[in-house]
DNA sequence: AACTTTACTTGCAATATGCAAGTATTAATT
DNA sequence: AATTAATACTTGCATATTGCAAGTAAAGTT
């Protein structure tokens, strides 16, 4: 079974590390929001290579703190298929700030150079667009 | 000892999880950004009551990481200061997201109203503002 | 009926965390 | 000069979490 949450203080950066604090949870939204992801095979097959214990007990946190939801597939039953909801969609600004942070101090980085000059250039229509079509069901597709 | 950080892919968000992904590192970010703190003690006594070897643990890898830096204070010099770098300034909006979002779905939030307010009306100049002050060596006293 | 796909669960060793107490260095006090 | 205080850690040990490999369960396919 999943550990609880323990509410550390009312800080808000507290409050969020409760929940997305640790090396999983936000590659988890991360697959769903920019890869099309959506079931647990794809979550396990993910480069970062998490282990498919940690991969149920992430799911089933953030499931619990309203980051995703789990519906059954209406043709393939036994395929469980897992979404954003309103909740995570509103992570999208704090990701975007992340990729644009890492995307600076990693040489290596894989975010694409395009999406990175888009986020300096006009991020708030960007977040704008990302989020409409977030909304509307698409995933952003991105090659990192 | 601290451990190494492993390097898990070239993703811009596995990238800062390394770094950060854990429930200290930003509490740590956060007590010198917007607290204005920057001694052991001071953090070893923040209300989330962090262990202290965990303290030790995380100062270690964020200076190695290159996101604080240690120097010995002038006058008492058994004294430690920590301070920012460029590169954990850098994480100003992301750290100014997080709490938008916090402050957004944490009922109990401490973040003042009259901060997230500003955060919503005019986000670029708020961090500009503050950005400009970390600089100047201030920090962004907040009640949370 | 056997095989496959998909989503997990389980057992166990390795690692990290949390707690309480201890040490080391310099500064201040008596 | 000796004692106490302040500050930054370190250490030992119990508990919790993670990582790995293998196993189960339910539905779908052949």
């Amino acid at each position: 079974m999943s550990r609880m949450i323990r509410r550390r203080s009312d800080c808000p950066i507290s409050f969020s590390l409760d929940i997305f604090g640790d090396k999983w949870s936000l590659l988890i939204i991360r697959d769903i929001m920019f890869k099309g992801k959506y079931t647990y095979g794809e979550f396990a097959a993910s480069e970062e290579k998490m282990a498919t214990n940690i991969l149920a007990d992430r799911l089933a946190l953030l499931e619990a703190a309203g980051l995703i939801s789990r519906s059954r597939d209406k043709k393939k039953k036994t395929r469980i298929l897992y979404s954003l909801t309103k909740k995570s969609l509103d992570l999208l600004p704090v990701l975007i700030e992340i990729i644009r942070w890492a995307a600076k101090y990693d040489k290596h980085t894989a975010a694409p150079k395009e999406f990175v000059n888009r986020i300096r250039k006009d991020k708030e229509k960007l977040i704008e667009e990302l989020a409409r079509g977030l909304r509307a069901g698409q995933s952003i597709y991105q090659d990192s």
